[in-house]
DNA sequence: GCGGAATGAATGCAAACGCATGGAATGTGG
DNA sequence: CCACATTCCATGCGTTTGCATTCATTCCGC
């Protein structure tokens, strides 16, 4: 065996890995998609708020939140925009940085994120924890989590 | 422990198992759209060819091939009205059931998956396949399948 | 068979998206 | 310091998306 057959094997091995994780994530995406509860909220506006909400009460800055989020950047200036105009997230200046906007949620957002996130988290307890047991869940959630933060140290 | 403590347990396992996996999915994807190879194609039409080629030579459901794709039924109706357009896949009535449209590759659709795939299978195996190892990348793959693969089960 | 429910895909339309760009603030080499 | 590149966010604009609806075909109880 080469190098370059042990490459190919590397390559074919993370290509039917990430064909699964993403085929995985469609598949559960669209039975949450199903839910009533994003009547309200749509998930892409709600992952704001869910993201917001993990930085605890520190304000993020646009570009920040922007890394967290699949959305371009204008796309999610707009967003954030249309959430600060329906009261749920406040939009300042940044004091450090004045091209920066900092972004936080109102204690409204927080608690139209705790409402739905409660309601949500019952819903991922019924299609992803019924289908793997709990080793399953905690390997899956170690082994993405590696892989995400992998990103961050790999150079373009 | 109650049994409401049990599932509130599973519960969140389960809500930080999906959070991981969400996340590393964004982060790949951010990764994944920098690549100067969606000039071309972008890379949810790129997922529609893939999926046809995954399909064999025998043509596919539009309502099938949604199944599989993170897009509504109009949408996916008019992203492969314009994928006929451009000459990438060809758009019939289905013969055994005359409601539904079968749609399948051109032979240049075909050629022009190949030639992406092949590039992007080398972008997967630098920010996939160096992230994790062998080993691991055989698990995550485990564990989605079966994770995409129960959501069939699980009832509404 | 036949009439009403159900299914598969297309279309009108408003909302949301991405790309290219602009303007303001900051960082940097000489 | 000062010019120039860079970063950060907002905006113009054409394209794409989702929702609601429609049309055509098939399924199903009677």
């Amino acid at each position: 065996m080469t190098t370059t057959d042990v490459r190919r094997s590397d390559m074919r091995l993370a290509s039917e890995a990430w064909e699964s994780l993403f085929r995985a994530q469609v598949a559960v995406m669209r039975r949450f998609s199903r839910d009533a509860l994003w009547a309200q909220l749509s998930m892409r506006e709600y992952d704001v708020l869910f993201t917001l909400s993990r930085c605890g009460p520190r304000p993020m800055r646009l570009n920040e939140l922007n890394e967290h989020i699949l959305l371009s950047q204008p796309s999610l200036s707009r967003m954030v925009e249309r959430l600060e105009a329906t009261g749920l997230v406040r939009r300042e200046p940044s004091a450090d940085d004045r091209r920066g906007t900092v972004i936080s949620l109102t204690p409204e957002g927080a608690e139209v994120q705790r409402r739905i996130g409660r309601q949500h988290v019952r819903t991922i307890g019924r299609y992803v924890g019924t289908a793997l047991d709990d080793d399953e869940l905690r390997t899956l959630g170690r082994l993405c989590d590696k892989l995400r933060h992998a990103q961050q140290d790999i150079p373009d």
